[in-house]
DNA sequence: AGGCGCTTGTGAAGGCGTGCACAAATCGCG
DNA sequence: CGCGATTTGTGCACGCCTTCACAAGCGCCT
């Protein structure tokens, strides 16, 4: 059998047919679009045009259609997309309804701030276990968890059934509990740890360097300095709201 | 991505010289660049092929010899990159010599965390402000600074001639702060809140939202598990190593 | 019932980015 | 001094993504 149907399909019976095959600029964009519907949701919102849910989200309408347009055809033409309706796929296809087990390794400055953020909690996903190799670490508290040694790391994910694992030490140390995690086999890793990891095919990494995102903007900085300390500098029209990712 | 064009500079033989124009994808990747760059250095190389650059980067050879050749020539062929030479002419074009001021807005859980990360200070900027509305913040010290009060933002921007902001509030409480930066003349924002900002042409917004990267991750956890879960699941899939902001 | 306005879904075109493959250039060695 | 080994810089083709423009579909009003 193909896998469990989550509740509401319209229309059509039988089982959902291969997964669908998202362009990544789609699936990254899809998160946005699922909070901008939550706000709606929240503000009493029963339907949305594509437009509203564009300019919720920051993006232009006809992207926004394109991208719904390959979940399938979730919208009612004359009228817009029903917001309860599409929040509900767009979960679905983002495997949110499972709310993953996530563990955090590396409990340092940064650490520590992403194992108290409720904002992982209140969007699908559940930080179940925190590891560090620090001894004077281990055994603090923090949001209600406490602090494992690394070397346990191995036996809590197959027990606990995670999946996805967050790298917040220092970069020496990440190529290691990389290899630590795909071992115990998890398939999905969030390095925020400013160096490159080698992991083995099937394994997604996803990398966030805060300090590369300063760069970029201030290499923009820079440019829009040159320009106006020349004659003629120009200020030109562009509304730019832009995200990182892409 | 921010759609601008401007008029390049004209050829002046001075000491400046004509802003390059550089794809966006290019600059996203140069800030990855220097990190390799300064780890060779560190390691005591003295020159580096785009192939060695290119792996300790995590890219593509020849995506790495393009990108650089819209910086200029500043390979030697038979021999490959100077690293010093490079690292220079990465961080004139990414404006980082110029040490930027940075005012954060924002220290509750992930913005305390910020302010005291220092992979700002190593990479080219100084975090010179800190602020927050809750009152029972303000007087506190991080990292050496003093956290002020929202309310004194504009004055502080312009008196120690703050250009970028980081916004790690609530997400209800971003747009008034991005408005304030604005009047009081950032033009770079860096905005952690979940949430779109709306600001006026000529000042650009990256934004970072952490849970967006895990959903991206859990949708290709989905993927994996429903392809597995069907008669001759495969595990192709080249190792993708990626990261943010592609 | 029929027409009208509104909105979705999509074909087509254009632009951007990537990666291959190779010519041009440089060094080292005999 | 010349030749071969090595590596950069780039022309080109291909594919992905974005955007426009419009036909198709839906609901409402008369």
């Amino acid at each position: 059998m193909s896998q469990q149907r989550h509740g509401n399909t319209p229309g059509n019976a039988g089982a959902v047919p291969a997964f669908p095959d998202l362009p990544e600029a789609t699936i990254a964009r899809l998160p946005e679009y699922l909070r901008a519907l939550h706000n709606l949701a929240e503000a009493g919102s029963d339907t949305i045009s594509s437009e509203g849910l564009a300019a919720a989200a920051g993006v232009n309408s006809a992207k926004l259609r394109k991208d719904l347009s390959h979940l399938g055809s979730y919208g009612t033409r004359g009228v817009g997309y029903d917001v309860t309706l599409l929040i509900d796929q767009i979960e679905y296809i983002l495997g949110l309804d499972q709310r993953r087990a996530v563990a955090l390794v590396g409990v340092g400055n940064l650490g520590h701030a992403l194992a108290g953020y409720d904002g992982f909690a209140s969007r699908g996903f559940r930080i179940v276990a925190l590891f560090d190799a620090d001894l004077d670490q281990v055994g603090k508290a923090i949001n209600g968890l406490i602090v494992r040694h690394v070397g346990e790391l191995r036996r809590a994910v197959v027990d606990e059934g995670i999946t996805i694992g967050v790298i917040s030490t220092p970069p020496n140390a990440a190529q290691g509990v990389a290899d630590d995690l795909v071992a115990a086999g998890v398939t999905s890793i969030l390095n925020f740890a400013p160096c490159v990891l080698s992991v083995p095919a099937g394994v997604d990494v996803r990398k966030v360097d805060l300090a590369v995102e300063l760069q970029i903007l201030s290499f923009h900085e820079h440019r829009k300095a040159s320009l106006t300390a020349l004659p003629g500098g120009r200020v030109d029209q562009s509304g730019n709201q832009e995200a990182v990712g892409s």
